[in-house]
Order: C-alpha cells, then sequence, then structure tokens
DNA sequence: AAATCGGGGAA
DNA sequence: TTCCCAGATTT
C-alpha cells in the first residue's frame, strides 16, 4: 500500500471524531490496571516490556511482585541478574528480563536515572523497539507518536479496511502512518491506549462485538459486512518436535543435580536438570552418558511421568528418568547438586518445573 | 524477510 | 487442535 492510497481510505474518514469517539469510550470504560495508577515513566517501560505477546491477565500479578521487588530504576539497575530473571519464572521471553535490566542501568548511569523522553535515546535502549518507544512517549510523557502492536493493526485494519497482511514486518509501517493521521495531539495517551483497549475488549479476533463498538459508525469492514475476514495474517509454520531424555539424579543426601544453560539462546541462563536429545544417545547407553558427562555411576531408579512443553517454535517431549549415585565421592565434572527446598531459589523454565513438582509430590 | 525467543488462555 | 497475545533481536 501507497502514501496515496492511505489518504484514499482517509478521505471520507471523519478523523476528529473518531479520535473523540474513541477517547471517550476509552476514558469511561477503561479497565482499572497497575501500571495506570500513575504515569511513571519507569513503570510504564516495565509494564510494556511485559506486555510484549503477553496478555493483561498474565502480566499484572508479575508486574505488582516486580515493582514491590524492584521499586525504581535504581533498584532494578543494581539488582542481582539471578534474582531479576527469577521474577521473570514463567513469564517467558526471557531476554526481555536481560535486556530490560541492561537498558535500565543505561538509563541510572547515562541519564541519572531519568528515563528518556526522545525517540533516539529511547530506541537506543535493548528491548525497546518501536512499539514500546512509542507506548513510552505516548503514555508517559503525552508524546504524540505511534504505538503499533497486534491490536493496533487488527483494529485498524478493520475500521480503514486495511488489507495488508498484518504478519509482514513491513506492514507495521502502513499502520503507523495511519496513526500518525488520525492521533490525539491533544490526548496521545488516551487515544493509543484507547486503540489497544478496543482491540482487547470489543474488537476482538475471532467474534467482534461491534454492536457494543463506540467507533462502530467509523468502521469500514463493519459497514461492508467483512469484519471477522480481517485482518489478514498468513500463519506460521509449525513447531519442530525434540525429543529429550531428562534426569533427575539423587545423590546420598536426597539432593540433586541441575546445571545453567548457556547465556544465549533458547532459555538463556536458566537452570535445568541434566538432558540430552534422545538422537544422541541410544536408552541403553544413558547412564554410561551420564558417567562420562558428569563423571557420576549411577542407578536406574524408575521413570516419571513424561512432560510434553510447547514452544514457540519448538515442541519438547522430554522423557524423565530417576536415577542415584552409586559413587558420592567422585569429582563433578558439571552441574551442581542442589536440596529439593532449595530448587526454588533458581529460575526454571516451565517444563523444568514441572519436574520439581513430580519430585516434590513423590517424596 | 525470515527465524528465534515462552507461556498461557480462549475458541 | 489453532490462534495469538500492549514485539524485539538476530540471522
Amino acid at each position: 500500500m501507497k502514501e496515496n492510497e492511505l489518504q484514499d481510505l482517509l478521505n471520507d474518514f471523519n478523523i476528529t471524531k473518531f479520535k473523540n469517539d474513541l477517547i471517550d469510550w476509552f476514558e469511561m470504560e477503561q479497565r482499572i490496571l497497575p501500571w495506570r495508577e500513575d504515569q511513571d515513566p519507569y513503570k510504564v517501560w516495565v509494564s510494556e516490556i511485559m506486555l510484549q505477546q503477553t496478555k493483561v491477565d498474565t502480566v499484572i500479578p508479575y508486574f505488582q511482585r516486580f515493582i514491590s521487588k524492584f521499586p525504581t530504576v535504581e533498584k532494578l539497575a543494581y539488582a542481582d541478574e539471578q534474582e531479576v530473571l527469577k521474577a521473570w519464572e514463567g513469564l517467558g521471553y526471557y531476554s526481555r528480563a536481560r535486556n530490560l535490566q541492561h537498558a535500565v542501568r543505561e538509563v541510572a548511569e547515562a541519564y541519572n536515572g531519568k528515563v528518556p523522553d526522545n525517540p533516539e535515546q529511547l530506541a537506543a535502549l535493548k528491548g525497546v523497539g518501536p512499539y514500546t518507544k512509542g507506548a513510552i512517549l505516548s503514555i508517559a510523557y503525552d508524546i504524540p507518536e505511534p504505538a503499533v502492536d497486534g491490536n493496533v493493526m487488527r483494529v485498524l485494519s478493520r475500521v480503514l479496511r486495511i488489507e495488508e497482511d498484518i504478519a509482514k514486518p513491513r506492514s507495521r509501517r502502513i499502520f503507523e502512518a495511519a496513526v500518525q493521521a488520525l492521533i490525539s495531539h491533544e490526548n496521545p495517551s488516551s487515544f493509543n491506549q484507547g486503540l489497544m483497549e478496543l482491540g482487547a475488549l470489543i474488537c476482538t479476533p475471532k467474534s467482534p462485538s461491534c454492536m457494543l463498538c463506540p467507533v462502530q459508525t467509523h468502521c469500514k469492514a463493519f459497514r461492508d459486512g467483512v469484519e471477522t475476514e480481517l485482518p489478514i495474517k498468513s500463519k506460521a509454520k509449525k513447531q519442530k518436535r525434540i525429543g529429550y531424555y531428562a534426569f533427575a539424579i539423587e545423590n546420598d543426601n536426597n539432593e540433586y543435580l541441575i546445571e545453567q544453560r548457556p547465556d544465549t539462546g533458547l532459555l538463556a541462563s536458566m537452570w535445568q536438570f541434566p538432558m540430552v536429545e534422545k538422537h544422541e544417545v541410544d536408552e541403553e547407553h544413558i547412564l554410561t552418558w551420564i558417567q562420562q558427562v558428569y563423571g557420576l555411576s549411577v542407578n536406574f531408579d524408575k521413570k516419571l511421568l513424561p512432560i510434553k512443553h510447547v514452544f514457540s517454535h519448538v515442541i519438547w517431549e522430554m522423557d524423565v528418568i530417576h536415577v542415584t549415585i552409586t559413587n558420592s565421592n567422585a569429582d563433578l565434572k558439571q552441574g551442581r547438586f542442589v536440596d529439593l527446598n532449595y530448587l526454588e531459589k533458581y529460575p526454571f523454565p516451565v517444563p523444568h518445573q514441572k519436574l520439581v513438582d513430580q519430585l516434590n509430590q513423590t517424596r
């Protein structure tokens, strides 16, 4: 779609009334949310990072715990990284936590703890992309910048009947141009939040509540009866399955062996029980594999319940095997033994939390 | 442009 | 099952 095509879409569109209807509805109907209690740029920032690809209901308890633990830029900047990761445990996309702390440290040192209020400095911060930049500027600083997320693309694709494939990266620019043309300069915060709130409450993906919609009279998709056909979005390819053997290795003190994942890639720096891809070792050789990798002689004890976990782009299918060690004085090559009661100090990804749960239930 | 990066809830 | 959610970064 070209620039002038967008202008054509806006020709018969009452921009002034649209933004008034949207803002009036938002001010009346908005949900009470913990990050809406004030305009503290730090709290706006934290909430926006947590809300990336994550539903409001999921974020609420994490946000409250996180702000209690790290109430200011300085508290987060000087906190222990593992403690931050632990506070993020279960929320997913853990690089968000690492990038956030990295960026907050930069703000503490380079900007004297004040979150920048200009696009260039914000965009330079780790984890702050086009959406989050616009969200911070508009919500925390009342600056009229677009903040285009999935909600905004869905809402505007219907209201203006924009038929671009929203799965394509380039499409975001079309919607940013649309917001530029529509946004209220008097109240950019309520305008941007209103678009998102509308997408979350009314203009939902499957069956939008058009009869309750405050901008129904403006909506070209509703006018044409094609609201459920929009937005157009190409499908993602399905995930690859990977089979693993995972091991609960118990020593004489009833402690279990855990290890830290590498600091890059999937679940970076999180902790886990030892595991190996099935195609790398035959089942009859798994005890030998443990001996070679960890320097531990072990006896098979029993199989625990298998664990299946679906990630964005991969599916783990883990056979879980409980073993006990026979050479308690051996030199451990890697990992550490930790008592069941202290495992909660370590950040675990959900599939390994499930394994911890099994150990707690069966003891 | 496409792949990577988590987890959960709704339909 | 499939979708997709207040996306950013890396390849």
